[in-house]
RNA sequence: GCGCCCAUAGCUCAGCUGGAUAGAGCAACGGACUUCUAAUCCGUAGGUCGCAGGUUCGAAUCCUGCUGGGCGUGCCA
């Protein structure tokens, strides 16, 4: 039963004799959970602004809906106050009522959506050629949970990792592996000599392109800096408007100055990285045309070149088992992992249709989409022939229509592609796929302490494994000074101690994720993701294990309490408290489903976790003083665990029976 | 230049899409382990919601302008 839903089901009609039947729909939208409990449980905020409607007082106004809607079962108490705020308190005999159904049912009260779709999503989809690292975890473990969620609401979900196995990438390993490779090093790991390749083709290329943006970057300084002292010598006018306008140009000159000067430095630390590197410079000077001859791999692989689909027949499978490895420690499964490479039949196909609809035109050598509402065309085949990712997400979109009938396709990627996928929804809706809704669930970048984009000191994006090894050891260590200190002695083995920090670790780094706003940038930081009080996973997981000793230390069978005919009774107002949060799991995860956003139902668990922790202060269980009281409150520990262990689970975390 | 996004407590962030006195978590301070796990609980302190206007019964939330920041911006993905 959903609370919110059936109080708004009580008040359609009566909302439609007091308003008339316009725009009812959004009167129901503003009845909501009360703000303050002091107001009750649930508010409707649909008085004023009907007041103001109707030209009447909206107390009067809020005192006619009242006398129309029947709430007698379902509210004990009914308020007008303030302007005309309505006031809802239920009812403890009704709540009760609920509860107890709850606890008997499967679903934990939630119903099923009544209107079923088919979604595609789209998420992680890291490139193959590179470890795996900070910025794709946010992809995975939100779109991970986003289809555990629609599951259980009751839709078709094809989890989909639209792995990047085609690109440029591969041509740099490919010459990478032609020419430098270590073939012991290749032998005994593959990976990781492929990893080592990529990043020294990608430095050699990147010590080429910034030799050759020295000289115009020094040039850049010094127009900069003629510039600004040109600036400094404007005397003040004496007029207050001019003189404020030019000493803001004199601190924009400044610090564009401060930047340019930023980048020279980078770039000449780069050139310096090699230089100072007898090695590197040796390779660098043997391979002046690095840059071009990485594309001109890629596109030799792309025409068909046997050699080069053999290495990346080689290649692909070894890249593909390692990322494995990742996602069976985050317990993430998808339903089909077609790479990009899957696709490459249809491009050509892609272009011409859409050069048959009309839509593409050529534009200086290349295959270009203009629309009205971008300056730059979508590019669909570039001058030298070679196909572009807008190509390959238009064949992925019609393969996804042809074979699934998609309802919704659903990208979780982050919110620098917007722009693509706005003219990749646009071009697809005018194309291909009239009907499907698209939606570019997008979130913000990992950012570091200074707020730039997170990198380790080399440049690099900081590897994923190692991010959760380290969580893990961490939480090992709490894990183990914890049992240590604990009054009788320590209770773990090591193997469970081991079991324990393995799944309080790697929750930790998926909660410090969906727990954010996905829309916002967020700071990265070793203590916060790796925080194991306040809210966190861990608290959850806490509160998880604290019901399980109870049991544990009652000797209790948790059958005997399920099918135990004693029903919970809600005497203290800490149980009607949880009771009440118990209930609106369903209303958490509609709120989820709104607007994409996880981080609703990591919210509503830590409010709940925080209930049960206060009932776990203030309500004894085990010494309950009457029988009654106790068996009511073990069914009501039950269902807050029940509820806790489903919510993590569809956060994709996992909880233990003790820790 | 143009486009998109952001600005809330010392720090990191929520704020249910316009509701009542703006909330958490860290950090700080003060309390609570002979009582089902103190990875916890209770309390104190901390705010001009970037600035200025506007819309209305009511604005952190919507609109406009400004300031400061991030990202994107024709052949990478």
């Amino acid at each position: 039963m959903n609370i919110l839903a059936e109080l708004k089901n009580r008040f359609r009609d009566a909302l439609v004799d007091v308003a008339g039947d316009s725009d009812v729909q959004s009167l129901l939208e503003m009845i909501k959970p009360a703000q303050d409990a002091r107001f009750g449980d649930y508010q409707a905020n649909c008085a004023m602004p009907l007041g103001k409607r109707l030209g009447k007082a909206p107390r009067d106004v809020a005192a006619d809906i009242l006398a129309n809607v029947n709430l007698d079962d379902l509210c004990s108490e009914t308020d007008i106050a303030g302007p005309g705020f309505i006031n809802l308190t239920i009812s403890d005999d009704w709540l009760t009522n609920q509860i107890n159904t709850a606890g008997e049912d499967e679903r934990l009260g939630v119903e099923s959506t009544t209107h079923a779709q088919t979604y595609i999503l789209d998420y992680s989809s890291p490139n193959v050629a590179k470890p795996m690292h900070v910025g794709h975890i946010r992809s995975t473990v939100i779109g991970d949970s986003l289809a555990r969620t629609l599951r259980f609401l009751g839709h078709q979900v094809v989890a989909d990792n639209h792995l990047g196995d085609w690109g440029t990438q591969f041509g740099m390993i490919i010459y990478g592996y032609k020419h430098f490779v270590d073939p012991k090093a290749y032998q005994q790991h593959e990976v990781k000599e492929l990893s080592r390749l990529y990043r020294l083709v990608n430095q050699l290329i990147d010590y080429w392109k910034s030799k050759q943006q020295i000289e115009p970057q020094q040039d850049d300084i010094n127009r900069r800096q003629v510039e600004l002292e040109r600036l400094e010598q404007v005397q003040p006018t004496g007029d207050k408007k001019e003189d404020k306008k030019h000493s803001k140009a004199l601190g924009r000159a400044r610090d564009q100055l401060a930047s340019a000067r930023k980048t020279l430095d980078s770039l000449t630390a780069k050139v310096a990285a090699i230089d100072s590197d007898p090695q590197l410079s040796a390779y660098a000077e043997a391979h002046p045309e690095i840059g071009r001859s990485a594309l001109l791999e890629t596109a030799q692989l792309h025409e068909g070149d046997s050699t080069n689909r053999q290495l990346w027949e080689e290649f692909l499978p070894k890249c593909r088992e390692d990322i494995q490895r990742v996602y069976a420690r985050l317990n993430v499964q998808f339903d089909v992992e077609y790479g990009e490479s899957f696709y490459q039949e249809m491009l050509p196909g892609v272009v011409s249709g859409l050069q048959e609809a009309g839509m593409a035109s050529e534009s200086e050598g290349a295959q270009c989409i203009f629309l009205d509402e971008f300056e730059t065309p979508m590019i669909i085949q570039k001058s030298d022939g070679a196909f572009l990712y807008a190509t390959t997400d238009l064949a992925t979109i019609e393969y996804r229509m042809q074979t699934w009938q998609a309802d919704e396709i659903l990208y979780v990627v982050d919110h620098r592609q917007s722009e693509h996928f706005q003219k990749l929804f646009a071009v697809a809706n005018a194309w291909n796929a009239p009907d499907v809704q698209m939606h570019h669930i997008s979130f913000g970048t990992v950012l570091d302490e200074s707020g730039r984009p997170y990198k380790t000191r080399s440049g690099d994006a900081i590897g994923l494994e190692g991010l959760l090894d380290e969580a893990v050891n961490k939480a090992y260590e709490v894990v183990s000074a914890n049992d240590d200190s604990k009054p009788n002695g320590a209770e773990l083995s090591d193997e469970t101690r081991k079991h324990i920090a393995d799944v309080v670790g790697h929750g930790a780094i998926k909660y410090a994720d969906l727990s954010h706003n996905r829309t916002s940038d967020y700071v990265f930081s070793y203590d916060k993701m790796m925080a194991l009080e306040g809210n966190t996973a861990t608290y959850m997981q806490y509160s998880y294990a604290r019901v399980q000793s109870i049991f544990r230390k009652g000797n209790v069978e948790i059958d005997q309490v399920r099918t135990s005919v004693q029903p919970i009774v809600l005497e203290h107002s800490a149980e009607r408290a949880l009771a009440m949060m118990i209930m609106r799991y369903s209303e958490a995860l509609e709120n989820v489903l709104e607007d994409y956003r996880p981080n609703q139902l990591t919210n509503y668990l830590f409010d709940l976790a925080k209930r049960f922790s206060s009932f776990f202060e203030q309500c004894p269980v085990l010494k309950a003083e009457q029988e009654s009281v106790k068996q009511s409150r073990l069914k009501l520990c039950d269902l807050t665990g029940r509820v806790i262990a489903h919510g993590l689970q569809l956060l994709g975390i996992g909880v233990v029976d003790q820790m």
